[in-house]
DNA sequence: TGTACATCAGTGAACGCGCGTTCACTGATGTAC
DNA sequence: TGTACATCAGTGAACGCGCGTTCACTGATGTAC
């Protein structure tokens, strides 16, 4: 399986970041192209999305972009790095909230659940751009965001995990982190790409949440 | 959102069928582009595969395949309604089996989802190509294989649904949909877009299986 | 059973469009002395 | 505090490549009488 995107001259593996720039005017450009393009982002994919365009909606031009990216795709790696930077931050911040020190693993999970919910209704134009591209190609550099959260949330797992002696999965570990696949995969899934889901039955948000905890509970045997 | 692909002259929503071919031999070329097709996609994308590429490996032409097909985007259509046949098929006798009549719920369910692991593996590519089309576009039409799993399926699920009376949830008929909405996720993501996952931790197919049939018994409470 | 004509099937070079990328140039900001 | 020069930033028309689609043509199969 090859690539359908350009390849980066510097080789592999290795997200190029913009060219740094160096006085407050080009900054701000910067800031506005990624401010724009995930705008656009909110309801187009990035394949539609022209450079052109992203260059009039950030009040740019074209060549302003090509001076601070080598190419479009380095567009997308950027506002990938960016976006897990901020991912990691939340999750960060967020497990080492003192209100779980006396928390039974009923409330830790469901908040977990609704934090992620949040996280993916807030970045859900951007997260779908990164997943379809993760998955148009398989330069494995490009499922690194789907992989860093895959990998960050483990954070969240040992959260739910430093609760072992609630679970009665033999093993729970495994079962913890086998969970969490699975909620990832229905949230994506129903968030992100919702247009494949009937309509006729409608589940809301906070339904799905329930659901979602209840049987990640069941599962790990609470 | 705008489609990204060609719009169907015809209107919305009509999945274009090729023009049916009256010779044996035109058959025959009809029969080669679909199996050259399944079998490039077996490691591209269809975004990478070119229709000269596709008439070259099926031993045709560029002019045969348009004399077939409206477009390249019909090609898709086709083998989605092909494909989504052939799945129908599998289930409706699937789910006339007689082995059924005594089988416990934990026995059906594992049945199950060995049965649908097996089919996203057998059509693996296919499904990539088709899960990635629904979402790279709204075009309502293209998330109708994605669909019409999620509602074929419901056949899967009346089939657990006849053994009701072993199953705790609250709202069983919801639970057992939602349930089932978790398995399509997981499987979608863990056997379509493995790139995704970490190699470190190595889920073996009949781990997932036996897994996800855990999970599902204990979120119905069986 | 043969001949004439119509339709079907096949071919691949040429076309054309969309869009990413380049480039020659203008203007703004920073720096050296 | 001013002047000269270097670098940074910005602009958008023009370029070019890839690829889907068309089209003029050849050959094969079917049909009418």
């Amino acid at each position: 399986m090859r690539s359908g995107f350009a390849k980066r001259s510097q080789g592999v593996n290795t997200p190029s970041a913009p060219k740094p720039p160096s006085q407050q005017r080009s900054r701000e450009t910067l800031a506005r192209i990624v401010s724009a393009t995930e705008r656009l982002l909110h309801d187009r994919n990035f394949e539609e999305i022209t450079v052109a365009e992203i260059a009039k909606t950030a009040h740019s031009s074209v060549g302003s972009f090509y001076a601070r990216f080598e190419d479009k795709d380095a567009l997308l790696d950027y506002l990938d790095i960016v976006h897990a930077e901020k991912l990691i931050e939340r999750i960060t911040e967020y497990s080492e909230d003192e209100r779980w020190q006396g928390a039974h693993i009923e409330e830790l999970v469901r908040e977990v659940i609704r934090f992620l919910i949040g996280f993916f209704k807030e970045h859900k134009g951007l997260l779908r751009a990164l997943t379809v591209r993760a998955r148009l190609t398989d330069e494995p550099r490009f499922a690194e965001v789907t992989r860093r959260v895959n990998n960050r949330v483990p954070e969240l797992i040992r959260l739910v995990l430093s609760r072992r002696s609630e679970i009665a999965h033999p093993s729970p570990d495994q079962a913890v982190y086998l969970g969490f696949v699975m909620i990832l995969s229905t949230l994506r899934e129903r968030l992100l790409f919702p247009e494949a889901y009937p309509t006729q039955l409608p589940i809301s948000d906070s339904l799905l949440a329930d659901e979602l905890q209840h049987a990640y509970l069941a599962y790990l045997g609470v």
